[in-house]
DNA sequence: CGCTATGTTGATCCATATCAATAAGTGTGG
DNA sequence: CCACACTTATTGATATGGATCAACATAGCG
């Protein structure tokens, strides 16, 4: 079951931003503790409240993050490849906050918390790149935040296609990227009530037919959805 | 105007986490080119979109982090004393994504945020104690993000007043700690909503009278709240 | 003191959730 | 390859949490 990464993967995973600034000593030796998996789809990784025993990278596939409480439960994030996953509850050692599952088939990388906590002790370079990515997290989390406050479930909506618009090139039409059963619980609504929200971006120039989008009225779009920098925005 | 921290301040910013493991010349170095200012309540420190010159440090009285979009305002947190705010603006170098003014009279530090990029390039236990305190400020945000997605507004309101009993020491009377036009705006809902959710809370153990709250049914209470560590639980 | 901002209460409206039924996919095994 | 089961998406009807609007009370504050 457990097996190294493979040098293809060691790759992808180098390129990483994360291990921008290591020593090669230091990432080979973190390497050689790590796992690679295949995963089948709907498969429940971490499990939140349990500790964090390894920090996680997606090389392919799809990751849901979600939560819950008293059987509610909501989706929190998605992780694409190649990224990490849970780096803050590994950093200090703290519990999941969240649950993560595989949306598709995915390779994983396991690398063992303690490992990391190790590294970061005694190699600078990656201390530094741990506070870039962490900081970036922190602000994704407070931009959507924002979108929860301030915004109506329709405008949510309707800044949630702008974003995958750019993501997808920028082209007027794109697919959305999972099933409106999650999306719907990842911008905090119903899937009932996002069926009827995607109609009531008809109006402004929106058309849905199963996963492709139709943006036929940029301009209307953007007056009605008012995107933002400090909120849409996830690379600064 | 300009005025460096006098001795005392000094001992206590030396005292904060974030500066546990910074060595005492890098210490001294962003002393040297810090500001200690008092300002009065209700002055905007900082507005969001504007580079972030300064970390800023909280030494006494409190301060409103805020965000506003399309003509609507949420109140994102409180600081106190003593803590930072805006890190990870600061070390990203990127624009604020609140705002954030004094809601009473409060003593601030600034430190110049090139000073602190700098001293954290070379200071791998300031990059420590850095990478700690981004942590942690990603998992309260996260946190957060659970309350607003997984409860009501009255849950949320329940689960709002046990975190402050605690923090008050968990007396069964204790001291709102803001006034509930903020609260209410923290809470994600309208003034008028908090004051019928506090009435709509008498059954289950709670009175509010102007600012004190009495908790008459710890059991009930807690039993319509079900506060969970992953979601109240500020300190880990 | 009065003035202004905050808090409360009531009436109403609206967005969104819930419940229910149907339709449309999706996957599985015969 | 199709039939069946099962999940997901849509649509309609209704309920409800919470917002809005309006009036009044209260409390800080110059």
């Amino acid at each position: 079951m457990r097996l190294r990464p493979p040098e293809s993967d060691f790759l992808d995973i180098r390129k990483l931003e994360i291990f921008s600034g290591i020593s090669d000593d230091h990432f080979a030796s973190l390497m050689t503790g790590a796992y690679v998996q295949n995963f089948p789809p709907q498969i429940e990784l971490i499990t939140e409240s349990d500790p964090s025993d390894f920090l996680h990278i997606v090389l392919t596939g799809s990751v849901d993050l979600f939560s819950s409480w008293n059987d509610r439960e909501t989706s929190m994030a998605t992780v694409r490849p190649v990224s990490t996953f849970i780096l803050a509850a590994t950093i200090k050692d703290a519990p999941y906050l969240m649950s993560a599952r595989t949306l598709e088939k995915s390779r994983i990388v396991l690398i063992p918390s303690t490992d990391i906590r190790t590294v970061f002790e005694i190699d600078a370079g990656f201390a530094r790149a741990v506070v870039n990515e962490l900081a970036q997290c922190y602000r994704t989390v407070v931009k959507n935040t924002k979108d929860l406050k301030l915004r109506t479930s329709l405008e949510r909506l309707a800044n949630y296609l702008l974003r995958q618009q750019i993501r997808a090139g920028g082209t007027s039409e794109f697919e959305l990227m999972y099933e409106k059963r999650r999306l719907a619980s990842f911008l905090a609504m119903t899937p009932e009530n996002l069926s009827r929200s995607i109609k009531g971006l008809v109006p402004y120039g929106v058309n849905v037919e199963g996963t492709t989008v139709t943006i036929t009225n940029q301009a209307d779009l953007e007056l009605f959805a008012k995107p933002n920098p400090l909120i849409d925005d996830y690379t600064t």
